[in-house]
DNA sequence: CGAACCCTTGACAGAAATCAACTAAGGTGG
DNA sequence: CCACCTTAGTTGATTTCTGTCAAGGGTTCG
């Protein structure tokens, strides 16, 4: 692997406070590597090898059951995914596949498993890194059980548009198709529901939203710190999302 | 606290492994406590004080926003809940009510993060604890968006009937309601399910569920390890789940 | 006994999925 | 450079699913 991602893995909240001989242990059983789009890196019910983290690139969370098929989360850079499954040496419960040229740093999991129990600092990391996703997942859930499709997008369009530059237009940096999914709903739902905020002050323009009445759009929905939040030091935060509310 | 309580605490999967003079100092923070049933013990949005333990009775876990409520979980003895807010200190993302008189253990939250800094074995007990937890909710989620209604009760009827003497003929240990909010339906709406599933194999007598044709509610909905399964040594099971499948 | 409350049922309204057709954009290969 | 193909996205028509509202039966509990 390359000697220059490893700072900025060592800098994850996951890795950071880790002994240094320990982090290198983890490492040199580590590899990484480049991934074109679209490939699958993982398929669920798979038992957990590898630890994956993100290293450039993006990867999507999926899961199916029958004909069906749903976006559960996308992990950005730095960020790392099946961390559970690796732990409970489990089989994965999501599938995982690279939505553009995507490196991945793969750690084995049995190294991941004898190092927390030998270096304390890191299996206090790792237990801040699992509380945070299960507090992720909550707030998935909630969100999917206590809101319609309608809400869950007004929802989605304000928690994208805080944290960057202007506070008012932004582009979406990942396919529709993949919000309906993520969000709950088919493509054409997502589609007439985009058109239905309209009138709720949201501009729609190809893959460019424009919030031009924020008061508008929270009265659809207004943000809940509980549903909306995101904990600190969360590796996987769903479709991209920056922290904050 | 009583002392006959204790043993069974530590025979918990979260508690087994630590050391004796951490779980006494563990325990020297803690209290027990009757409640009545119906009591909110904790309210969403708190900051995380205590973890619960339940030794005897049951626990709703639920949430709201706006008008809604839905139910996330209930939990059974012996079992705890919020083991993530406490770890994060950060604010409950759900509610927890008591459904019977029940018996709770609390343990200070600043306690419990000051010992599993200090005792390697515990801290590997609460990683495994709250994989098991994340995992158990990215199955509630799945369970969401890839079943419809119908789908979901099937399911959640096969999986009740498991594990049971009989394995045909067994008691809703829960209200209705409950069980719809669990599974993302109106009260309405689940009565008509149960109706529905009549013409699949299941008939249904007040709280009595029978499944005489086993082979006819699979075809509704095949239980799949992925979504119905359960990892051991979870403390917090969803509605009272019996493992396995 | 009355007052809640749970559950059920029916009628209806609204939300969301499905099916089909069409447009637009992007990439491929000639 | 263009014709072609594929795919994402949109839109309309329709069906299916689910929630809402209202009423009635049954049970529990004070």
């Amino acid at each position: 692997m390359r000697t220059e991602d490893l700072p900025e893995i060592r800098h994850l909240p996951l890795f950071r406070n880790m002994l240094q001989a320990n982090f290198d242990d983890l490492m040199r059983g580590a590899y990484a590597q480049n991934f074109p789009a679209g490939l699958e890196l993982i398929q669920q019910g798979q038992p957990a090898d590898f630890l994956h983290v993100v290293v450039e690139g993006s990867v999507e969370l999926f899961s199916g059951w029958q004909d069906n098929r749903c976006t559960m989360a996308v992990v950005d850079p730095i960020g790392t995914f099946i961390l559970a499954a690796c732990i409970k040496d489990a089989p994965y419960l999501m599938s995982a596949r690279t939505l553009e040229r995507s490196r991945i740093i793969l750690v084995p999991a049995s190294d991941l498993r004898a190092i927390f129990r030998r270096d304390p600092e890191f299996a206090v990391s790792v237990i801040g890194e699992l509380a945070s996703c299960y507090r992720a997942m909550v707030r998935h859930a909630k969100n999917l059980k206590l809101r319609n499709s309608r809400e869950r997008l007004a929802a989605y369009l304000m928690k994208q548009s805080q944290g960057r530059f202007g506070d008012e237009s932004f582009k979406l940096n990942v396919e529709k198709r993949l919000i309906a999914s993520y969000l709950g709903m088919t493509p054409e739902n997502l589609s007439r529901n985009f058109k239905a905020l309209e009138a709720h002050g949201v501009k729609i323009e190809g893959q460019t939203v424009t919030i031009f009445d924020r008061r508008a759009l929270e009265a659809i929905c207004p943000l809940d710190r509980l549903l909306d939040g995101a904990d600190e030091h969360s590796t996987q935060n769903g479709v991209g999302l920056p922290f904050g509310i």
